[in-house]
DNA sequence: CAAGAGTCGAGCAGAACTGAGCATAGAAAT
DNA sequence: ATTTCTATGCTCAGTTCTGCTCGACTCTTG
């Protein structure tokens, strides 16, 4: 790039600006000035710009994304280390070829974002999944029917069960609002439950990700009982009695390390 | 039609711009300038125009291609002015508290921006009309289930068409590849034939969209007969043998005004 | 708490870009 | 052949963007 040393259009230095906070978190002025090859000024009035738009926040040195932003706005902040963790290792679960199911949830979306370049078959009601694969050309991505839910960024009804019932994946990566003491999966969306239970019986493998706060949990609406699942996959620790109630089941109980990064 | 050799120069000068657009993003009007040899004015006219048909934005230096456009890439930029023509004549047809079922392609699309605000169901597998209308809350926005396609950004399967057995819409909007003399109605894509079919089935009242590009017209597929749609809108003139195919067969035939604006 | 380094905002000069008007060349129409 | 029309290129004044400088501010470190 010596040779020439074409000016970078400024909508263009916006959308890398964007896309570097995006992948790689906050960013220093002087870092994008540097990448960028422009001045540390115009990086700074480039971000005041974005900051205007409300595509990012600054702050001293630099700038981040916002979290607003990002999907499932109020709960998708909240222990996203820990989501991650749990994800990490309910990715590494699944092998190239197979077909997985994602439920509706933070969770399911923390997942999602692991499975890229995976050569694997992706289906969900999950509308943030969805926006999150759909360019990925290595994913299969099967979106289930129904009533698009603003407020929760999913497809719900009649037409969601009737499409899983015609379905059948290896795995089933299941969210949940709280686990209760008896092995119990609840849930607080009550629309959201007969899709969970259509979408465990189109699942081979049930996997249930919960982070630390789901045990003991609540939720209005029961979704199945220990005796559905296959594997819990949390970061731990939980209560005794949950675990001994989910052991009963014959569940699997895999804990991840990275418990007390929040 | 006045100077051949420019015109066509000029038309693929715009094809040439556009297709730099969306593989490389923004692009600065000097560089444009070198590439395709002209000078810069022309290649800031060329920029005015298309931003006139709304396939780009300019900004300060160069030009952007719209992010909700990039969908669609080599069909949604040729003759939007005549579609959205029909669009709107055919949205006028729908009255607050019907449902809507729109297929997949450009027309539907253009369709889809003209329902906004109205009190209404959108029923689609048109994964753009899903984006455009995901946002508007007056809209009930129902998803049918499939495979993605990202090429077309359509869901399509078997899914795509149980999801249909199970729905009735007021009103079908139709797209299509052309339409034969006969008045048949053919498509080019082969797994969108069966999705059409069960559209034409699930709507009370079925309308096919055509320019008059598309009379006559051709398609590898053919989907359905003039028997099966009750109006057709097109920006006309059609001639005269599939237009009297077509009132044969009972269907209303409407022919909005704005046929010379290319 | 204080010093120092780094960062920020504002103003300024130079460079690049834009829009409008005018001249030219080639094709179509008379 | 002449006229008309359109597309293109060029020039020029006005605008916008960029990089630099300088004083004020903020964060960190001892």
């Amino acid at each position: 790039m010596t040779s020439t040393v074409h000016r970078v259009l400024a909508e263009r230095r916006h959308q890398l600006i964007l896309r570097a906070l995006r992948s790689g978190g906050p960013a220093a002025v002087t870092d994008l000035s540097e990448q960028l090859g422009v001045s540390p000024a115009t990086v700074r009035r480039d971000l005041l710009k974005l900051e205007e738009e409300g595509l990012l926040t600054r702050v001293h040195g630099g700038a981040v994304v916002e979290e607003g932003d990002q999907p499932f706005a109020e709960v998708a902040e909240v222990r996203v280390a820990e989501k991650d963790a749990i994800a990490e290792r309910a990715a590494s679960m699944v092998q190239d070829g197979q077909s997985v199911l994602l439920d509706i949830g933070t969770t399911a979306y923390r997942l999602a974002r692991q499975l890229h370049g995976r050569r694997i078959t992706v289906i969900t009601s999950n509308l943030v999944v969805y926006e999150e694969l759909v360019d990925d050309e290595d994913i299969e991505l099967v979106l289930l029917g129904g009533m698009v839910r603003r407020e929760y960024r999913s497809l719900v009804g009649f037409l969601t069960e009737d499409n899983l019932r015609q379905l059948h994946a290896d795995w089933l990566f299941l969210g949940t609002s709280g686990v209760r003491p008896g092995g119990q999966v609840m849930d607080t969306t009550v629309v959201e439950v007969p899709v969970k239970r259509a979408m465990i019986e189109a699942g081979d493998k049930v996997v249930l990700l919960a982070d630390r706060a789901k045990f003991p949990g609540t939720g209005m609406a029961r979704v199945c009982g220990p005796e559905e699942l296959d594997v819990v996959v949390t970061n731990g620790p939980l209560d005794p009695a949950t675990r001994s109630s989910l052991e009963e089941a014959g569940v699997q109980v895999v804990v991840t390390g990275k418990a007390e990064t929040a």
